[in-house]
RNA sequence: GACCCGUUCGUCCAGCGGUUAGGACUCCGCCCUUUCACGGCGGCAACACGGGUUCGAAUCCCGUACGGGUCGCCA
């Protein structure tokens, strides 16, 4: 069995940081090795010096740990097949370019570049997602080492597979025209090449191929904008694959019980925020009550509010089903600070269009200051006291106190958010919000 | 330009010869709710085009168009 043991593995070269096309990449590689019950493998392909940059590295550890895919072997963790960073693999590139040269394969040009060359025949790639692929060789032969000895992409990524006992090789479907390249090295190593699966790429919602510097794609974005991670790779499984039924939000254990190379579809899809939030609000509702409670607290205190923390035990589990991401939080519960709150522009519009609406708040500030004490059933019993005198249904007075309170069209219960705010800032809000009106 | 992959509602997916073409997001309506959400119900909306094959094609084949990718001494 440990001879057919599934190993997979993801090859960032750290350019920049992790971006949600390399970490739906990486995913698909773990959750595949997940699935088999296999290992999963990190490798920095670190080889072009010029490119990277300084915390690349951190950057995708962090990422990848963020989302919750540990590797089993790779930087900081160790294993058996290392080093993982190509930079110090050097020996390993030496030794299969010294095969490939014993076997006459490989020529040096003039200037130190060696090629390797192509036997030319047409090669099949035998793909677990696009079938049965064939590949006429008519391209020049590939440059496998520079003048300055430094290796390539392609003969250091055949070599590192090889060596790492890659068993299964899950990448974009940019690289499936690579692929007969690798195809040929691997046989001019004299070793049988892994299996393949390419899979489709994220565009971005105008069908342009999302890089690094579009909107939504840095997976530290999520991480910061207090995202769940579950809920991003949820989403993420969710661009290219199928479970087949219509289940679209699947815990975690179920998606890697379910993942296999026939669920996933050929052809490419753009990343659509709106969904992700989506499936964010929908994993945050699901929490439970301390679970919802650590994201939510932790979102409001990284915005640093003046807002007590017995108010936020009461109005923020009320807030669960009304946010999709944690990170909404500050801005609707804001109106809880200070005296004074801004006015939503379409909810005072709204209010101004009803005729009435100055004769709701004078009702209702009469009623409010009529009361000898302020609790959910006393203000319950003014707005009914309100509602009575101007012979009106109590829920018609809802939207008014609403705003006139909160300035806002929605948010939380609205008993508890007046108790919250204590009789008199309330009646201050609705003094205001009266005169604005008049204005 | 050559080669490769793809094409079902605006978006993500289902469909793998016979379906009123299904689900989800978004949007709109209704219900629930004292309000706001959640939830429930309903609605709008798609098989790129042209030829075949077949009794029958979203499904199979061929072309065209469009989109994407590769053709680097980038990865």
């Amino acid at each position: 069995m440990s001879s057919s043991t599934v190993r997979t593995r993801f090859a960032p070269s750290p350019t920049g940081y992790l971006h949600v096309g390399g970490a739906r990449t990486a995913l698909f590689n773990w959750l595949y090795a997940r699935h088999c019950g296999g290992s999963f493998v990190l490798r920095i392909e670190d080889t072009d010096k010029t490119r990277n940059i300084d915390d690349g590295i951190e950057a995708i550890l962090k990422g990848m740990r963020w989302l919750g895919m540990e590797w089993d072997e790779g930087p900081e963790i160790g294993g058996d097949r290392g080093p993982y960073f190509q930079s110090q693999r050097q020996d390993l590139y030496d030794k299969h370019l010294e095969t490939l040269q014993s076997k006459d394969l490989v020529y040096t040009e003039e200037n130190g570049a060696v090629r390797f060359k192509s036997p030319g025949k047409p090669v099949v790639v035998d793909d677990q997602v696009c079938g049965r692929v064939e590949f006429t060789r008519d391209e020049p032969d590939m440059t496998i080492r520079r003048p300055d000895g430094s290796y390539i992409f392609h003969f250091v990524n055949v070599t590192d597979d090889l060596e790492m006992g890659i068993t299964h090789v899950i990448r974009g479907e940019d690289h499936l025209s690579n692929t007969p390249k690798h195809i040929e090295l691997f046989e001019a190593l004299g070793e049988a090449p892994p299996t393949y699966a390419h899979i489709p790429l994220i565009l971005n919602p105008d069908g342009s191929k999302m890089s690094k510097r579009d909107l939504g794609a840095s997976v530290t974005d999520y991480a910061d904008k207090a995202y769940l991670p579950e809920a991003v790779v949820n989403y993420l499984a969710l661009l290219g694959w199928s479970p087949k039924d219509d289940t679209e939000l699947l815990p975690l254990t179920e998606i890697i019980e379910r993942f296999d190379f026939p669920g996933i579809n050929k052809s490419n899809a753009s990343f659509d925020l709106v969904k992700l939030n989506w499936v964010n609000g929908q994993r945050l509702m699901a929490l439970d009550e301390s679970t919802y409670w650590k994201h939510a607290s932790a979102a409001v205190k990284a915005a640093d509010m003046d807002i007590s923390e017995e108010s936020l035990r009461k109005i923020l589990p009320l807030m669960q089903t009304k946010v999709s991401i944690a990170s909404e939080l500050p801005e609707k519960i804001a109106f809880l600070q200070g005296n004074h709150c801004d006015l939503d522009s379409k909810a005072l519009e709204k209010l101004a269009k009803d005729a009435q609406s100055t004769d709701k708040l004078e009702a209702l500030i009469k009623a409010f200051e009529d009361t000898t004490s302020w609790e959910e059933v006393t203000i319950d019993a003014a707005i009914e006291a309100a509602a009575g005198s101007l012979e009106q249904k109590k829920g018609k007075l809802m939207f008014p106190t609403r705003v006139a309170a909160s300035g806002q069209a929605g948010g939380p219960d609205l008993l508890t958010v007046l108790v919250l705010l204590g009789k008199e800032r309330v009646l201050l809000r609705f003094r205001e919000l009266l005169a604005q009106l008049g204005s």
